[in-house]
RNA sequence: GGUCCCGUAGCUCAACUGGAUAGAGCAACAGCCUUCUAAGCUGUAGGUUCCAGGUUCGAGUCCUGGCGGGAUCACCA
């Protein structure tokens, strides 16, 4: 239990009993007190005024006379309007703090308390390397997947990669006319940019070829039907779904080398995950489950032999199941393999992290499942989030504006490496130290940039002005936790921590840390609920805040005072553990030195 | 056109989900390196929270209607 928990529990008694009946907790509102006013935290009395039949000021001055009289917890109150400001007394703070360090890993639940729940983020397309806007999904997914843990459930974290289609099948035929039968190596590209060069050189060649129809007078229409490539391609893919041997090894072998590069900024990404499906395996998957609920009477066939779902009763349209052809649609995939997910996994709840495009897509989703009698229809979670935008507007790959992940990491640790020199800390440190330094560093800012930002809003990203190593970013709270990491070896209490005396005058800066770190777990607990990392970013640059401001005025080395020093010690230890805690829910690392 | 999302300082974002005088960081200006790491700290300046109504003790937050931006309405995925 943490401080803001226990202090709800224990004014909600106290009301109980000065209003002698019992009270909904939600109308015991406590909040901490705003900086302006001397206090704590404080009680909203507004909710309370109908049991109280007085007016605010009366009602909270005899709360506050109780809350003072009775218990050793309060000190003193002041009232402002209807808001009952408490200031607790020393005793309290510090023995919160003894309790906050007695527990290592504070502010994680215990394991095992929770559900079972399947992330699934990323989903790539394998003819099209990583890009900025893949970078914002990857770093949700897998912040989401470890804040859920940290809220005691248990987290399948899963990838479905988009291995097969038409778009495939471009690039094949594109590598196979034009390349030479080189591979990546051949090259010395990643194997994804390669694939997706091939892709590109598809379309450039195609389009070429629709000119030249256009020419002999063929519509638009027709020569987009009709042009060689494009028939090619489509054989190609006839050939795949016959599993024609030539075209499978073709297919597998570009497969490979794009897993390959995509696990390659995975790694340096740090995401991982613990299953990965592939289309191709699960693409036929739904059709059974269809045909099931046609015969049931739920879904209706068209005279062209299409399945489609009426739901206008809804107010949404009717939607496609199977083409006239009898085969699936992504919708009918996803069908069939949310009902085997949880029947495989018994999980008791999915989210999809998707963009928010396919906000229609995920209603109609859940709508349908409900339809046809699944329970945990409503246990699917779309965490959608918005675009990542450029100054120059949307990312465009025609226009050449996609921002490539591997580039833009490139670009991120080159930055962090001349700030680091620039600065000139690291040296005596070894070559392999200093890079994973910068590495680190220059992934945080990256991190933390789109992390901090509510994930369903669009937000702008600037690659020219790169990102800021100064004021709110990863870096920022980094370096604080590099600084006290020092600090803690200079005192040289990094294994056993002094125990501080119990009768000690607190400052202000002090409670208000004790406070943040009280605050924590409900922190992690927001996010968990909302699934959104952003709660945890800012929440650790607020408490970097108030220990930097502090700290720059008081020496903790210097201190002669052994009490004092005892004290500040543990604060400061305290402080660097949380930033290690809440930056490792964000998936980001923090250095011992930058 | 229907539906959904967004609109907060010059710029990028917060605001503990209905609480007090809307806060940070960039950028600008003025200070602080004999002081545990200056990737830091302290000040100054910057606001009709898109507009108009409504709900109530109280609205950036909720409801209605506008305006502006984005997404989506495929036998694509």
């Amino acid at each position: 239990m943490n401080i803001e928990q226990y202090l709800n529990q224990e004014i909600h008694k106290a009301l109980e009993r000065i209003f002698e009946q019992e009270i909904d907790p939600k109308q015991v509102q406590i909040q901490r007190t705003k900086a302006d006013f001397e206090g704590d935290f404080t009680l909203v009395v507004f909710p309370l005024l109908r049991l109280a039949k007085t007016k605010p000021e009366d009602a909270a001055k005899r709360i506050g006379d109780f809350l003072v009289e009775k218990s050793v917890v309060f000190d003193r109150f002041n009232v402002v309007k209807g808001f009952l400001n408490l200031t607790l007394s020393h005793g309290f703070w510090l023995n919160a703090l003894q309790d906050i360090v007695q527990q290592p890993d504070f502010g994680f639940a215990e394991k095992g308390s929770g559900k079972k729940i399947m992330i699934e983020y990323s989903s790539p397309n394998t003819n099209k390397p990583l890009h900025l806007g893949h970078i914002r999904n990857n770093l949700l997914g897998y912040a989401v997947a470890r804040i859920l843990e940290a809220c005691g459930n248990e987290v399948v974290k899963v990838n479905l990669v988009n291995d097969r289609g038409i778009h495939i099948c471009k690039s094949m035929l594109a590598w196979q006319r034009w390349g030479e039968g080189k591979t990546p190596s051949d090259l010395g590209v990643k194997g994804d940019k390669l694939v997706g060069d091939f892709y590109v050189r598809f379309d450039q060649e195609y389009k070429k070829q629709i000119e030249a129809l256009k020419q002999e007078g063929k519509t638009e229409d027709e020569a987009k039907d009709q042009a060689p490539l494009i028939l090619e391609a489509r054989e190609m893919l006839r050939k795949w779904e016959d599993r024609d041997s030539e075209v499978m090894k073709l297919w597998e072998q570009m497969n490979s080398w794009v897993y390959e590069g995509f696990d390659e900024t995975y790694n340096r990404l740090g995401i991982e995950f613990d299953k990965v499906y592939y289309e191709s395996d699960t693409y036929k998957k739904g059709k059974e489950l269809v045909l099931n609920h046609l015969e049931k009477g739920l879904l209706k066939k068209k005279e062209d032999g299409s399945v489609w779902a009426d739901l206008t009763e809804d107010k949404l349209d009717e939607k496609i199941l199977l083409r006239s052809d009898g085969t699936s649609v992504y919708m009918t995939q996803d069908l069939g393999t949310a009902v085997q997910r949880f029947a495989d996994y018994d999980i008791d709840q999915h989210v999809y992290v998707v963009g928010n495009e396919q906000d229609y897509h995920f209603k109609v989703l859940s709508l349908i499942l409900k339809k046809m009698g699944y329970e945990w229809a409503t246990q699917l979670f779309h965490l959608s989030y918005g675009m990542v935008e450029l100054p120059s507007g949307k990312m465009k790959s025609r226009e050449g504006t996609v921002v490539d992940a591997d580039d833009l990491i490139d670009t991120m640790i080159s930055t962090a490496a001349k700030a680091s020199a620039d600065s000139g800390k690291l040296e005596g440190m070894s070559q392999s130290d200093i890079a994973y330094v910068h590495n680190i560093v220059a992934l945080g800012a990256l991190k933390y940039f789109i992390l901090k930002v509510d994930p369903k809003k669009n937000m702008l990203f600037n690659p020219e002005e790169s990102i800021d190593f100064n004021g709110n970013t990863g870096p920022f709270i980094q370096y604080t936790h590099a600084r006290i990491r020092s600090l803690m070896r200079k005192a040289d209490v990094e294994n056993q921590l002094p125990q501080f005396p119990l009768s000690i005058d607190l400052q202000p800066k002090e409670q208000e840390l004790i406070q943040q770190f009280g605050h924590f777990p409900n922190v992690v607990a927001e996010a968990g609920k909302s699934m959104n990392p952003g709660f945890v970013a800012n929440y650790l640059f607020d408490l970097v805040k108030t220990f930097n401001q502090f700290y720059h005025d008081h020496s903790v080395l210097n201190e002669t005072d052994e009490d004092v020093r005892n004290l500040r010690l543990s604060l400061s230890w305290q402080t660097g553990q949380i930033i290690k805690n809440g930056m490792w829910l964000l998936g980001i690392d923090v250095p011992e030195r930058m």
